[in-house]
DNA sequence: CTGTTAGCGCATTCAT
DNA sequence: ATGAATGCGCTAACAG
């Protein structure tokens, strides 16, 4: 009438060890696949003890005596952005070919949280860390050759830290787009982007963009900041774009619908209106600016402005909506594969990889 | 000219001792907050030391030692699919919560990988798992009160494991759906799903569209399998698809643009043509079937089908669609308080969280 | 209140 | 080719 143990504790070497009748040493050797030191007899018999017991060697106790446990931490700033799941995607499939164990924390956007996984993660001791952050400032992270553990920047540079990046060459996407958009025609062109100064990545495509425009001449450029997590501020930014929408089409905004399906989408006055083009440096902003165009200009918002943005979410090509796709997958491998070269001691300078957008070309940026 | 070594060693609690001029144990307790019999004075030099060494307990040796972590494993079938990184969401919020750490491992619909993972977890001796897998039929897994390591389910059940789960209460929504199709007049409805065998949850919503449907009496419904893994049959699903629209509006469609821009909305012949209504079982479906439809269409596709989805992706709101939104944070926070507590030892019977989804409305269900 | 001792599960000398 | 002993960093009795 006795309780049997919760966890019926699993199978240890020294088990196996006296399953097998032999010594704590064999089995080790076998499991780290030595098999040149064991006479076939023994490892039979390892074998089947081994089976037998269902035993699973515990990886806490291998990383805690040789002192690596192939694990490395993967901070991702927020897992509802498309991107960072794809990246992922890479990560994993870099980290399965590697033998490494990623472990993934979602900060959420919130810099708090970021801190305390990386704490987190420097406390279960892996070996190094993918980091994709907004806060991060850490000397944590080891500025390469430093202290601290091994770090991989995704997508954005950390000031003040010296490590390898891999990520979009951002200003060539940029410059991309805004001469895609140039080539279309558009003559007002609105770039939106979320608060800038601390990611190194969104402030990059707004100098490019701004490169290219003022190198273009002709057409204008402007740029919104909106900072999708202050709903206020999100309206004010949405106000001002409204305003300039009008301003450029001759403010034929005149109730609470555009002129949905009454107005084809022929042109309304000889030679087409001025379409205003608006450029969002990535998914999430696209997908606010898009919402919030439906709602004030009707299902057809796209005859009254263009939209094009870097990142390829899977609703663009429903929407129709002009995107410059990232490698993402190939970013995320390629950063598994510098980390892993640091981990095992390579020594060389910082590397920046800058990997090359697709420009995918919809209806929404045609004429 | 020594190379100074690459990673500097981190502190380790007989640093810690030597520097605070005491004993380990000292500082085990400090560690482990047993304030109460520590003086102050030793506390406070304690304290310094830990500062000046910065000092961070090893969790892998804790582990070792106590027998016990705070990992837990979640294991997700497809982190591309919105559902699964809004139950993470809550996952990560009771973690957090409950100071457990959640290792992720993402499957990408992989049976194979499935089983790598879960072993690999246990390897890491995970505390418990969180489960939304689809080929998971394993032992590794304690059948409540069962050996294995303790589980619970997330949105399907495992065939053969007694455990706890938590999801969408699949019968209500699906019928909360039906109903409302039903009730917007449409007599032809499909239910479009992806290969429900294996996957408990895809049955049920199937189950209770047919029986909602059946209970109705006068239209007809029809389930239509769409294996999004694989290209060739969701071509053929597509096509039949088709057919049926045809049939039913009456093959209006004369080529490659079903009239988009110049087809007005209102009703092309007396009276609305009957349009028929598509309930997608999952967001992953809905947006097969929206691309689908959009090509075969054109932009208006709406006017000719009407599509209602479980999952309410972000995508929806754009495309206005109807959806019956899932409780998916509460489902993440709930399963992982259940597992809390299996790990903390409770022992009643296998229980079923069933949470209720929201219905949604939108353009696309209306008249 | 505080320190000593003995493992947790495993890999690694060093013998044999 | 094999095994015994030692210790990774930490906690948990058990003394003082």
């Amino acid at each position: 009438m006795s309780t049997p143990p919760a966890t019926p504790r699993r199978a240890t070497i020294t088990d196996v060890a006296r399953e097998a009748g032999t010594g704590k040493t064999s089995i080790s050797r076998y499991l780290n696949g030595e098999m040149n030191v064991l006479s076939p007899e023994l490892r039979a018999r390892i074998e089947a003890a081994i089976a037998r017991l269902d035993y699973q060697p515990n990886q806490m106790a291998r990383g805690l005596k040789r002192g690596r446990n192939r694990l490395i931490g993967m901070l991702l700033a927020d897992l509802t952005n498309p991107y960072s799941v794809e990246v992922l995607q890479g990560v994993e499939a870099a980290c399965h070919a590697l033998g490494l164990m990623p472990l993934i924390c979602h900060a959420a956007n919130e810099v708090e949280m970021e801190r305390r996984y990386l704490q987190l993660l420097t406390t279960y001791r892996v070996e190094g860390v993918i980091v994709n952050a907004l806060g991060v400032r850490e000397e944590t992270l080891r500025p390469v050759g430093g202290g601290g553990i091994p770090a991989v920047l995704v997508d954005r540079q950390v000031e003040g830290l010296v490590a390898d990046m891999v990520g979009l060459d951002n200003r060539a996407a940029a410059e991309l787009g805004a001469r895609h958009l140039l080539e279309q025609g558009f003559e007002h062109i609105w770039f939106v982007v979320q608060p800038f100064e601390r990611v190194s990545s969104r402030h990059l495509r707004v100098q490019a963009f701004d490169d290219a425009l003022r190198a273009h001449g002709r057409a204008r450029g402007h740029t919104l900041v909106l900072d999708l997590a202050d709903p206020a501020e999100v309206e004010r930014g949405l106000a001002e774009l409204d305003r300039a929408i009008d301003a450029v089409s001759g403010a034929r905004h005149d109730g609470r619908d555009g002129g949905s399906a009454n107005s084809k989408r022929t042109a309304d006055n000889a030679g087409e209106p001025a379409r205003i083009a608006l450029f969002a440096a990535n998914a999430p902003v696209a997908l606010c600016l898009a919402l919030h165009l439906k709602t004030r200009y009707g299902a057809h918002w796209q005859t009254r402005v263009a939209l094009l943005s870097i990142d390829d979410p899977d609703w663009a090509e429903l929407a129709g909506i002009t995107t410059i796709r990232q490698p993402t997958y190939e970013i995320g491998y390629r950063a598994v594969e510098f980390l892993h070269e640091r981990i095992e001691g390579v020594q060389t300078r910082a590397r920046d990889c800058l990997l090359p957008g697709e420009l995918i070309v919809r209806a929404s940026t045609s004429r």
